[in-house]
DNA sequence: TGGATTTTTTAATATTTCTTCATTTTTGTT
DNA sequence: AACAAAAATGAAGAAATATTAAAAAATCCA
């Protein structure tokens, strides 16, 4: 219901777009690269949910970009910064941008930013439940009913369900899972994601998460 | 007649810092200051009754910080604008601040709106009581009470009952009981919300405050 | 100031959750 | 049907987190 959020990133270094490539669209974003400050004001629209802004750009930079963007909306900005950008200079941009990174940052600490951000805007938007079937999570309260009575969820299986309800229909490999919920420096066995989703498939005791033998899990879309 | 109220000024401007100093503190507020948008926000706490706020400030401006107050506070927020500054920017605002004065100002003025607010503000806390199972807190006396008997609470143990209770059925984490209690700018341990906690527990002698292993704490909604 | 109260820190203990691994079951392929 | 590969299961030890209690520090008040 709230997935397949857009993101814009306006950055020219190759490596970057391509560490973030891998990064996020395995978190489930939909990506928009612009190489460029003019490309990425042409890039730029109403279906952007978040932007990703470098502030050494080609042609327009970084600062230019965020002022025009901002002329016309509120999107969340994040600014990727060099160390030898002025801290001054962010200053300015303070109310403007909604959060910043230094390079060289780690793609987990931008998730976690993003995600907060995008969560944070959510919130105020509605109420946090998410739906399914005989299902209810309360992601305020850290609820989850199933037919109207609680089940009480460990905070692995929470996460679990968490990512799978609001993505569904889309297939999670355990390493995508991994990767979301223990972090990308975690030094875990894969076969963990199987013990947490037995514990959960036993306690919502039905069937709805799907194994996709050899690639991994989903939850079907409702349809 | 009324006890100390905190106000909050955040304001660069020296000299007029000053002016408030001599005029607030005389007619009984106990005042503090931030020099700019950052400062402010740390300095708010849930014991600040009332925020003076200018528009124009260093690092995050007037409208940033009346953001984040009003994103975890009702507190009243007065906006201090010069001449300069757009009037259509404030129309934004109407909803989020309780009045605004237009530079230069009269302390006078100032104050009587402040009293204005304030008494508004008590008046319709009078007899503002929380209620919850065998629970009754008296916020405007500062009492709490268990089965008609009087619980005497800690200024800590009773802020964080009556944040609970304002939001039963939200999950807290310690960092944000922290943030809105201690302030954000405190420098302390994140056990100390457990410590507070297990006296809060044994003094309702009840269990109504539910911890969520792994996020934070949580008073249940009456169903 | 000095004693009392409150707040904070610390550390030991208790509890829950996580992780691993050996075993069983299921699935897909020939 | 038999085999191999993948996934599910169950149980036990390890790790993380929460609860206590008690001591130290800070604050308040007379």
């Amino acid at each position: 219901m709230m997935m397949n959020e857009k993101v814009l990133i306006v950055e020219d270094d190759f490596d970057i777009q391509s560490i973030l490539k891998n990064y996020l669209e395995d978190a489930g974003y939909q990506l928009v690269f612009a190489a460029d400050g003019v490309e990425g004001i042409a890039r730029f629209n109403e279906k952007i949910s978040l932007v990703i802004l470098d502030i050494m750009l080609p042609k327009i930079d970084g600062f230019g970009v965020c002022e025009v963007i901002r002329s016309k909306s509120d999107v969340p900005i994040i600014m990727l910064t060099a160390l030898a950008d002025e801290k001054s200079q962010l200053k300015g941009y303070a109310g403007k941008i909604d959060d910043y990174i230094p390079k060289p940052f780690s793609a987990k600490i931008l998730l976690c930013k993003m995600e907060a951000i995008l969560r944070r805007r959510r919130v105020s938007d509605e109420g946090e439940e998410l739906l399914y079937k005989n299902l209810k999570m309360d992601l305020t309260g850290h609820h989850v009913f199933c037919d109207g009575t609680e089940v009480i969820l460990t905070q692995k299986e929470f996460e679990l369900l968490k990512i799978m309800l609001e993505n569904k229909g889309k297939v999670f490999t355990r390493q995508m899972l991994l990767d979301r919920i223990w972090g990308i420096d975690a030094y875990v066995e894969e076969r963990i994601v199987d013990s947490h989703l037995k514990n959960l498939r036993k306690k919502l005791s039905s069937s709805y998460i799907k194994t996709i033998r050899g690639v991994g899990y989903r939850i079907d879309e409702e349809k």
